[in-house]
DNA sequence: AGAAATTATTTTAAGCCTGAAATGTTTTTG
DNA sequence: CAAAAACATTTCAGGCTTAAAATAATTTCT
């Protein structure tokens, strides 16, 4: 951002990595990133409830159907949206009864639910999906291609942070289990 | 789906935006700022269970009270988390029945409900949010400094495109109200 | 002042979501 | 082969969340 010069200057000029002990940028970052993501999902629910009448968990539920041809298991599903496998549960039920998502447990190995959209719902989803689409674009519409880009690369860096941070301690509480 | 010849060679090079209609890649940055956005609420509200056995909505309204001395209305709480008003009379009801949250209405206007953090809630929540931001700290420690405001920048701009977009078309249903 | 409009909050009904316990199924192992 | 372990899903209890209707209080307008 800038060019400080002496050591103590820098530490008044830097951001606060530079104080020992203090994180208050990182949570400055995580606070906005939650802003902006509240503020998709409230418009997107909004939209889909006004122009399809439906909800937000289950369209994402149906986009994941719509990736597959073969279809797809509730634990594969509720691992992708990073939900319980509860919560998929419940969600099929109301798609299943509206005729949207077909259930039918696998011939080889009955613990295991596959899912696939019907016919009707892929349809369903499809239209869904094309004005999703634009209504992503036109939410950032105020940034241009590289920010795009950029924005992209650094939350792809975010991930990988998150996930290595995630899964050490999953490893630490392992250890101790064990 | 197909490879293309002239023109649309072109496009495949370039990117996205040089197709017409085509907004795959402001989804594609959506959906990884979610699985981002997802995966730290995830560890946080565990972390939260495990430490200091409360919940994340919890912790989100002390933290707005902790903010003020003076107390806060349900209105200005539930603007500032982006929730309902209904969500936040719930919540508080059980900090209050837990002594963290003081209710009483404003002497000068009966229907306002001012809240504010009781000795032990503000004593409770400091603890917590002491951690917490060591937690944020941890998870984005994959990232320098540079990305950090780089990405803190970007998420600006991100959030000026939302409250434009979404501006833009509350003013157009208000004209259809009209 | 009194009616109407506005404002702040609560209630309600319905759906989402979670972690943990329970159920049913398959695989491993003694 | 049968018991035990592992696995996939469902059920359950409890809390969160929402939109919309209801309630209560204040302000505005005539």
């Amino acid at each position: 951002m800038e060019t400080p010069s002496s050591a103590l200057v820098l530490d008044r000029e830097t951001k606060a990595s530079e104080r020992p002990g203090d994180h208050k940028d990182e949570l400055r970052l995580w606070l906005r990133m939650l802003t902006c993501s509240t503020l998709i999902e409230t418009e997107i629910r909004n939209r889909l409830r006004e122009e399809f009448k439906t909800t937000l968990p289950r369209f994402d539920l149906m986009a994941q159907l719509d990736k597959t041809a073969v279809g797809m298991t509730v634990g594969e599903v509720s691992q992708r949206l990073m939900v319980s496998n509860g919560n998929v549960t419940a969600v099929v039920a109301g798609l299943v009864t509206d005729g949207l998502v077909d259930k039918r447990s696998a011939p080889q190995d009955r613990r295991v639910q596959i899912l696939t959209l019907t016919a009707q719902g892929r349809k369903v989803f499809r239209a869904m999906a094309e004005r999703h689409e634009d209504w992503i674009a036109e939410l950032f519409a105020g940034l241009d291609q590289p920010a795009i880009a950029q924005l992209f690369r650094l939350l792809g860096e975010t991930k990988t942070s998150l996930h290595r941070a995630i899964a050490g301690r999953a490893g630490e509480a392992a250890k101790g289990d064990a």
